[in-house]
RNA sequence: GCGGCGGUGGUGGAACGGUAGACACGACGGACUCAAAAUCCGUUGUCCGCAAGGACGUGAGGGUUCGAAUCCCUCUCGCCGCACCA
């Protein structure tokens, strides 16, 4: 037996070497001609990380999911298209140049250096060629570029409104980063503060964006949570007439069909007309009191579902254009200023909300839809199904979805409103009162006013400072040198804007980017992108699902639009990666202590077990806790398996993996498990992503060896190369390895293995006797056996006639070569 | 409250409506060794039984079916997202 042991730090860095020198996961830009005549394309790609210190066991993960996708493509025939770039740009590296000191670029590209040593000692098989960092000028040039295209078609632009502010970031946060009235980065409650900000019309898109989910592969959990985040409602917008003042009021409702009940009005306190229709009213002091306190309010206070509701009235009221009834005006902060037209129409008796604000005030009740069963009594108020409508003229007795229709109908008629639909999905506001971040290509002139920057005068560059502390407005506000500049229309005098885009801005296009990397004429040349569009498998967390993935999906329609490239989608089909949780089952924390380092793991296990074991662990969209334990195993594995190389090698010369043509005996018991393992790992990797049984099922193929060791050489040497063939996208060092130590061929120039159908099944199988359901024997029955024959070795097996006797057999069901489930009475 | 996903051995997890528990961890037993590590072989859902064998078993209850972890209904527990969205 061989002395040499399995050492994965002798084995990695040579392989690593060879693709390092030889470039082999570099994919060329093909002109329109060759790329007709091209093999498929494939791209894949993981969500870029975000490089902040060393990298984590999730990025690992990430990477292992990717890698092995790439990998099995590529053996396919694909021309996979697989690069990496960093999410360069945010506010750790800024907020951490505070503290100590470093300057933000200095302790990014410090960090990249890591990742990239990371990323080679992992052995991915990426193409370097097109790497790209978000804070380098010669991409953010081309964020700034399209953030022009944007400004250019209203899609970008500037308003005052109340937006979230955190007080400990110092800088405005956009709807989708407020988690539970909490700033998502540094867990600070956030207000809400009257400010001009700049805003990326993503609300146009809101149709495209709910309707396209349906023409996207993605998790369905995915999709329903950006169903929800884009929240569209259809409904009526009803107008209500002020008499004191002459002034319209719409509303939005999804029930006009409940106008009859509407008995009284409600704004919200952001509304701009509050004040003016409390003047001169006996409620003024009171209205104005309470619409400062609830402006005061943080964004959780202000939103805890079960609050009392509390609101003033405004002495004025409005005319219900139904019945002609006045309805007394109140301001009250469970209305939003950012939903519908920041009025509603309430009412009590089928609208809960407004349900308790009637009672807390002592307003009408009025039932307007009949309960089940005709219920008509106000105790089972509010009632929110349908039924037959009541106290509605001359709507009694229509049903509610009928009467719904119908009411839009006369409304339109008579110009008092019209059917339409309202989204929940806010503009996205993207710009931040930081320094390390994409520079907004902005000027103010003294007297054209807002004026873009030129795109020949792009990239407008981030100045370096001194002292990043937010002070409420941007850190770049005190580069004078910087801010002061002339306006390219009139030469005169003109400022630089100083905020800095939102990073998600940064990474809404960074995929279009590498199809493109090097060009420095335009983000990228279309007919490129047209090559490499769009991406087929997408692969990250799920912490993304609104985020990162509804504003990358906003851009590229609104690229589109542009026709800058024709997909409509950027993600074909995604794919999220659950995380690892500590060994102790909780998310990995430095305060807990349970947080696992990949590079002392690689050093000691090696990189193919670290991502073996963690595609292994379990189905790879659910979380997992690490376990130790369970990586040795797998490390065990691997080490199996290279010793059947080692031993395969020693017995035999080196050859080709070829079936043997007859094999008999073990020989035949190895081919068939090999053949096997080949169409188990297939199907798994195809578009299952069930990493953790196929490596599974390479785990049997090895035991299979090691069970029969005296099988025919050549069998044996099948049956191992075919095991290096398969655990390559997983394990690629390994895989290289040990098929070049058999067959001194590269594995990576070979096309996936195929299983021959023939050796799929066996002259014969082991039948299943049920009788009434139940497993009473089992017997050998020839592959292909007519189902009377089936029928009549179950009926005569011994366990059959065990649980037979005495009972008539009522029907016998066969499952040709499978099982025979006998009746009996 | 709304939306989505789950509940299977001691543990992580397998299982086109057809042998529940693949594979791995752990545990137990054995081989090798002066010994240990490493490695190799075997046993391992629960209960009854010396055994052969049998009974029970996929959160609970019902249904469909020759047959249900899988499909349907009711309930329950857990996780995730959204949440005063009119």
């Amino acid at each position: 037996m061989s002395e040499r042991r399995y050492e994965p730090s002798e084995i990695e860095p040579r392989w690593q070497a060879i693709w390092e020198s030889e470039r082999t996961w570099e994919v060329p830009n093909l002109s329109a001609a060759e790329a007709d005549s091209a093999p498929p394309k494939s791209y894949v790609l993981e969500m870029l990380p975000y490089p902040s210190g060393e990298p984590h066991i999730g990025h690992l993960k990430n990477y292992a999911v990717g890698d092995a996708v790439a990998h099995f493509r590529r053996r396919h025939g694909h021309r996979v298209l697989h690069p990496l770039g960093y999410d360069a740009f945010g506010l750790p590296a800024e907020n951490n140049a505070i503290k100590t000191g470093i300057p933000p670029r200095e302790a990014t590209d410090e960090s990249i250096a890591a990742f990239q040593r990371a990323f080679r000692a992992w052995g991915l098989s990426i193409d370097w060629s097109r790497e790209i960092a978000s804070h380098e000028p010669a991409y953010y040039r081309w964020t700034q570029w399209i953030f022009l295209r944007l400004y250019e078609r209203g899609l970008a632009y500037r308003k005052e409104s109340a937006v979230n502010w955190c007080p400990n970031d110092q800088t405005v946060l956009a709807n989708e980063q407020v988690i539970d009235g909490h700033c998502e980065r540094c867990g600070h409650e956030v207000e809400l503060r009257q400010l001009e900000q700049w805003f990326f019309r993503i609300t146009a898109y809101a149709d495209r964006l709910l309707d396209d989910l349906d023409t996207i592969r993605w998790p369905e959990s995915v999709k329903a949570q950006q169903r929800n985040w884009i929240g569209r409602s259809t409904g009526a917008e009803v107008t209500f007439h002020n008499e004191q003042l002459g002034i319209d009021y719409p509303v939005f409702t999804t029930r006009p069909d409940t106008l009859f009940g509407a008995t009284f009005f409600v704004m919200a306190p952001e509304h701009p007309d509050v004040l003016k229709l409390a003047a001169g009213t006996a409620q003024e002091a009171e209205v104005r009191a309470y619409v400062n306190r609830a402006l005061n309010e943080t964004a959780a206070d202000r939103g805890a579902a079960d609050k009392p509701k509390t609101g003033v009235a405004l002495g004025r009221t409005v005319t219900n254009p139904v019945n002609g009834e006045p309805l007394p005006m109140y301001v009250a902060d469970y209305v939003l200023m950012e939903y519908g037209t920041g009025a509603i129409m309430a009412v009590p008796g089928h609208d809960e909300r407004d349900h308790a604000f009637a009672v807390a005030h002592g307003l009408p009740i009025r039932r307007v839809i009949e309960g089940p069963d005709g219920a008509t009594s106000d105790e089972e108020l509010p009632y929110a199904g349908d039924g037959p409508m009541v106290n509605s003229g001359r709507f009694d007795g229509t049903h509610n979805r009928t009467g719904y229709e119908q009411m839009i109908e006369w409304l339109q008629s008579e110009q008092r409103g019209h059917g339409t639909v309202s989204y929940r999905l806010r503009d996205w506001l993207l710009s931040r009162q930081r320094y390390w971040g994409c520079p907004i290509p902005i000027l103010y002139c003294e007297s054209c006013g807002m004026v873009p920057v030129p795109d020949e005068d792009l990239p407008v560059r981030l100045p370096e400072v001194e002292d990043y502390q937010p002070r409420g407005r941007s850190p770049l506000a005190a580069a004078e040198d910087w801010v002061h500049t002339t306006c390219p229309r009139c030469d005169g005098p003109a400022r630089r804007e100083t905020d800095t885009m939102d990073t998600f801005v940064d990474s809404s296009w960074y995929f279009l980017r590498y199809c493109d990397a090097r060009n420095d004429q335009a983000p990228w040349d279309p007919e490129v992108l047209a090559q490499w569009a769009p991406i087929d498998q997408y692969i990250g967390g799920i912490e993304h699902a609104i985020l990162h993935l509804l504003y990358a999906r906003f851009f590229v329609k609104a690229l589109a639009d542009m026709e800058l490239l024709s997909v409509q989608e950027p993600f074909a089909a995604l794919f999220t990666q659950g995380m690892i949780l500590g060994p102790d089952g909780a998310k990995m924390s430095k305060s807990r202590g349970n947080v696992i380092s990949p590079m002392p793991i690689i050093e000691r296990y090696g990189a193919d077990a670290a991502r073996c074991y963690v595609l292994f662990i379990g189905p790879p969209d659910q979380d997992a806790a690490w376990s130790e334990k369970s990586l040795e195993g797998v490390h065990r594995f691997l080490a199996r398996l290279w010793r059947l190389g080692e031993e395969v090698s020693a017995n035999d010369s080196r050859g080709p993996a070829e079936s043997p043509s007859a094999p008999e005996g073990d020989a035949l018991t190895l081919v068939r498990k090999a053949h096997w393992a080949i169409d188990k790992v297939t199907t798994d990797l195809d578009g299952r992503f069930a990493f953790n049984t196929a490596i599974a099922a390479i785990m049997e193929l090895v035991n299979e060896l090691y069970r029969h060791p005296d099988a025919e050489p050549r069998a044996r040497r099948f049956a191992v190369a075919t095991a290096a063939s398969l655990v390559f996208p997983f394990a690629p060092h390994l895989g290289a390895e040990v098929y070049e130590t058999i067959t001194g061929e590269r594995v990576w120039e070979q096309p996936w293995p195929q299983a021959d159908p023939a050796m799929l099944v066996a002259d014969s199988f082991e039948l299943v006797c049920q009788v009434n359901g139940k497993v009473r024997d089992r017997v050998n029955a020839p592959t292909g056996a007519p189902r009377e024959e089936l029928e009549r070795l179950a009926l005569a097996s011994a366990g059959v006639q065990s649980h037979l006797n005495g009972h008539e057999v009522v029907k016998v069901i066969v499952v040709p070569d499978k099982l025979v489930n006998v009746v009996a009475r």
